[in-house]
DNA sequence: TGCAAATGCTTTGCGCGCAAACTAACTAGT
DNA sequence: ACTAGTTAGTTTGCGCGCAAAGCATTTGCA
């Protein structure tokens, strides 16, 4: 009932889709987040990976799965290119051969002042209210526990 | 001043971001549409395509690339895939060599009836309200907007 | 104690998403 | 008419995102 008019069949468009929208602004997100992580050689998804470090160190490849809700097989290779990259480092847990303790290095901490202020850096630059920000996210969050929870 | 309360350190997550928040939640759209476009051998990006030609057909592939918002190079493969799939034929614009006219198959065309209405039926297994959605929508699209714009 | 099942992680293959380099065709300015 | 510059599209290379298959290690239980 609160549903807006849809445009008629002459001028429809994608835009009229959520899921059109969403797809749209998530890469757009990925685009303007890729110039400013050039500067400390990460990836968003690697960036994100950095975040859940930043969070809670010395996690297990599992458990930095489930907090950034990135697969296992996406994950084995982004965490070899940020060890690569000298930002961490992988070890065998001791009383358990099977897991890999994920610990950050100095060079990994040390990014920590600086591209944590990245978020807000980007949001600064987006003409919208912190309000509609807040608005996004629990939409978003909400829309994630629906598709996920079956 | 409409901001939530953040968590404390403690307790901090990355949901907390609405980047994360927004790339998540495309990631499990994603995946929720995967299992029902499979049946007519789609990919989401496929068709996004589809959905473009459905609103308008015999587009230039640039024509396409602005109104699904896909790069060209990623446009190029995704328009072969379809082609392959006998889904549309590529021809040569007659007046402009370089162009490349789009153009449905009868079979391209048949699936509209059916894999349109899949839209609706993703957002029927979701509890939000048509008011949400809507809202989600429309703060994807200022987001993009500004991302875009600058 | 032995062995099947579960767990933690890696590998492979495919389809994006995009930057950068490239080719061919068209347009404009002289 | 010649050429410089623009436009349309393709190709290449890299990093995801994910399903599926594979491989150790560990656990559970008969």
């Amino acid at each position: 009932m609160t549903d807006k008019l849809p445009n008629t069949p002459a001028d429809a468009t994608l835009s009229d889709n959520v899921c059109f929208a969403l797809y749209t602004a998530t890469n757009a997100l990925m685009r303007a987040y890729r110039p400013l992580l050039e500067r400390y050689e990460l990836t968003y998804p690697q960036y994100l990976v950095m975040q859940a470090l930043w969070l809670q160190d010395r996690m297990s490849l599992t458990q930095v799965s489930k907090s950034t809700r990135l697969d296992m097989g996406t994950l084995t290779p982004i965490v070899k290119r940020l060890e690569t990259k000298g930002f961490l480092q992988r070890h065998a847990d001791a009383t358990d051969e099977r897991k890999k303790v994920i610990v950050l290095t100095e060079s990994g901490k040390q990014l920590k002042l600086e591209a944590l202020a990245l978020k807000q850096t980007l949001l600064d630059k987006v003409a919208m209210s912190s309000g509609e920000v807040e608005q996004l996210r629990q939409l978003c969050l909400t829309l994630t526990q629906e598709l996920t929870h079956n």
